[in-house]
RNA sequence: GCCCUCGUAGCUCAAUGGAUAGAGCAACCGGUUUCUACCCGGUUGGUUGGGGGUUCGAGUCCCUCCGAGGGCGCCA
């Protein structure tokens, strides 16, 4: 379909064979001195020891007649073939993007069932900025591997099990149950945490009353799991708050938090057990999995209950795992979660394996990413050193976006302005977030992802809203009776190669999962927007049918900007 | 001590083993200023942390050193 790159490569596959004698990859490129670039003649040669030259030379000969009518060939240099598409060619596949609701993008050639596991807050603790990256971005991967055709589920691991729940159950009892839900429904869950923590470690009685807490809790007692309960949803609603705010797509009905499964954790000790690969280690159930080892170079246990009997988050992603694979048979599953956590779920999955519960085609993925840094490139502080609060994050980015919009647009309603500028002030947070590789750190500067000049959201919702613009005088509401793309400007060229690059660049983000892939392709189609814009009049074109020409282009590329914003997440307003 | 990740222009960042390492910001020069100037074009700027190796070809893969961050048994 869309992929120009795709579609020759497709072609020229049976010629490299034909030619070569070997299956051998084209490796069609973009490229700076051509519309494309295929290297595979290099490869090729040196694996069946002839002159590059040579071999592409009879790979140019051999591809004419596929390629007719689709590019024309030129080798350069010691054996790359540079391509050049013909305009009816693109302009042919630009026509099908348009008519296709997908705007291109091939669908996936393998559908499966994905699990996304992402933000993972925990119960009566505040959300702050650490699960700023997670949300995002597994809501990035969320939308465009639905997009794409696969079958997502959505889970929320929350933090709603373990030790720290005997003592907040006691600290709600003592507040009364109704002031406790006074005080978590308007968001103060972190300091009913620490109130509850004073008192856990300066009153012995009250201790005493947290332990047994725990016993009850985990023995399944009523009352008990009723108050555990409302902790829980008391949380929940604040959660659902900060979400709508930030606007992903996460609800209640994707929490999945440790207690579900907490059913599971003796059947995984027993399968352990039974499979010959539980050891005892210091009064411990461990696994060892082969290739960790500790400080002093002994091998390193995976511990899947404690000493005192207990279950660990070991062991809960385990059945996590199990439950994943076995009962919601998904065969890929994506854990959002910081790097620091890699070697802990290399192990985990390790004993997955070992265990027999990841059978192929099943696999565990860590999306890992690095820290939001300060300007001091130190983990991202409030100015008195403090944990950035994410709802306190989020709504000064409102607040900066409606300040940016009352500023530069008077023009438009109060109420348009608060809308425009919520849209400008969350996208600017997730696309700063998003758009550079996730592996790194990065550094969080309000001044820098605000601005609508560079890679930023304002300067990609900015080309999107000049677009409408031009529908709105134009009194026409885009994709209605527009005509035929005509090549005749560079600039026109440019832009129509550029969408049909949007079909790549969101499966290449899919193949690592990594969003900034797609985030880079929308600022360059921004801007090779921008360069058509000032080159070629739209409106006041000479000729009805590049006219309509034209406008068929900037109809596309608006859709392009929406969609792809769209599956960033990022809402893109028609003025502003 | 061992393991993992990162190191690219003054700054922030790109670059599935391919040709001359690219953008944006900043700086400087210039343009248009009634299809949104919230713009566009150009210039300056690099030993891709250092050194070896593999390869026809390395920012990318391997080894080593330096630097930064993180992890390393009963928290999650």
């Amino acid at each position: 379909m869309a992929d120009p790159l795709h579609t020759v490569s497709a072609l020229l596959e049976p010629v490299f064979r034909a030619v070569t004698g070997v299956d051998a990859d084209p490796v069609v490129r973009a490229s700076d001195r051509a519309d494309a670039q295929v290297n595979g003649a290099l490869a090729a040669a040196k694996q069946v020891g002839r002159n590059p030259r040579e071999v592409a030379a009879e790979i140019v000969a051999a591809a004419a007649e596929p390629l007719r009518g689709v590019a024309t060939m030129e080798i350069a240099g010691p054996g790359f073939i540079n391509l050049t598409f013909s305009d009816s060619f693109v302009a042919g596949e630009l026509a099908s993007a348009a008519r296709d609701p997908h705007l291109g993008v091939r669908p996936t050639p393998a559908a499966e069932r994905i699990i996304v596991d992402y933000s993972a807050p925990n119960v009566a603790k505040e959300m702050h900025v650490g699960h700023l990256r997670t949300t995002i971005i597994g809501d990035a991967l969320v939308r465009m591997l639905e997009f794409v055709g696969h079958e997502v589920i959505r889970e929320n691991h929350i933090g709603d099990w373990g030790t720290p729940f005997g003592m907040l159950i006691e600290h709600l009892l003592d507040l009364g149950e109704t002031e406790a839900a006074n005080e978590l429904s308007v968001g103060d869950l972190d300091g009913f945490y620490r109130q509850a923590r004073v008192k856990f470690d300066s009153d012995d009685e009250f201790k005493q009353r947290s332990r047994l807490r725990v016993v009850a809790l985990q023995s399944g007692d009523g009352e008990t799991l009723r108050l555990w309960q409302e902790l829980v949803d008391a949380s929940a609603a604040y959660f659902n708050i900060v979400y709508r705010k930030l606007g992903v797509l996460l609800t209640s009905a994707d929490l999945a938090g440790e207690s579900s499964y907490h059913g599971l954790l003796d059947e995984v000790i027993q399968r352990l057990d039974r499979s010959g690969l539980l050891q005892q280690s210091d009064g411990a159930d461990v696994v060892f999995a082969p290739g960790f080892v500790n400080r002093e170079g002994e091998p390193l246990p995976l511990i899947v209950r404690k000493g005192n009997g207990g279950f660990n988050y070991a062991t809960s992603d385990l059945a996590c795992v199990v439950d994943r694979v076995e009962r919601l048979r998904a065969t890929l599953m994506l854990y959002v979660v910081g790097a620091p956590q890699a070697q802990h779920f290399e192990m985990v999955w390790k004993v997955c394996e070992m265990a027999g519960w990841l059978p192929p085609p099943a696999r565990c993925v860590h999306v890992q990413f690095g820290s939001v840094l300060g300007s001091d490139r130190k983990m991202f502080k409030t100015r008195s050193g403090d944990t950035v609060k994410l709802v306190e994050l989020i709504d000064e980015a409102v607040e900066r976006g409606i300040a940016q919009v009352r500023e530069r647009s008077p023009e438009l309603s109060p109420a348009e302005q608060d809308s425009v500028g919520r849209m400008i002030g969350i996208g600017a947070v997730k696309y700063a977030d998003l758009s550079t590789d996730r592996i790194k750190d990065y550094v969080f500067d309000w001044d820098r992802m605000l601005s609508f000049d560079g890679n930023t959201a304002p300067y990609l919702q900015y080309a999107h809203a000049r677009i409408r613009s031009i529908f709105r005088r134009v009194g026409v509401d885009g994709q209605t009776h527009l005509g035929e793309v005509i090549l005749g400007d560079p600039k026109e060229r440019a832009l129509a190669l550029r969408l049909l690059g949007f079909d790549q660049a969101v499966n290449e983000s899919l193949e690592r999962f990594v969003p900034h892939r797609l985030c880079t392709y929308l600022f360059d189609l921004a801007q090779d927007f921008t360069g058509f814009y000032e080159a070629c009049p739209v409106l006041r074109a000479e000729d009805e049918r590049v006219r309509q020409s034209r406008l068929a282009l900037c109809d596309l590329t608006a859709q392009v900007l929406d969609r792809g914003l769209g599956l960033l997440g990022i809402d893109v307003p028609d003025r502003m």
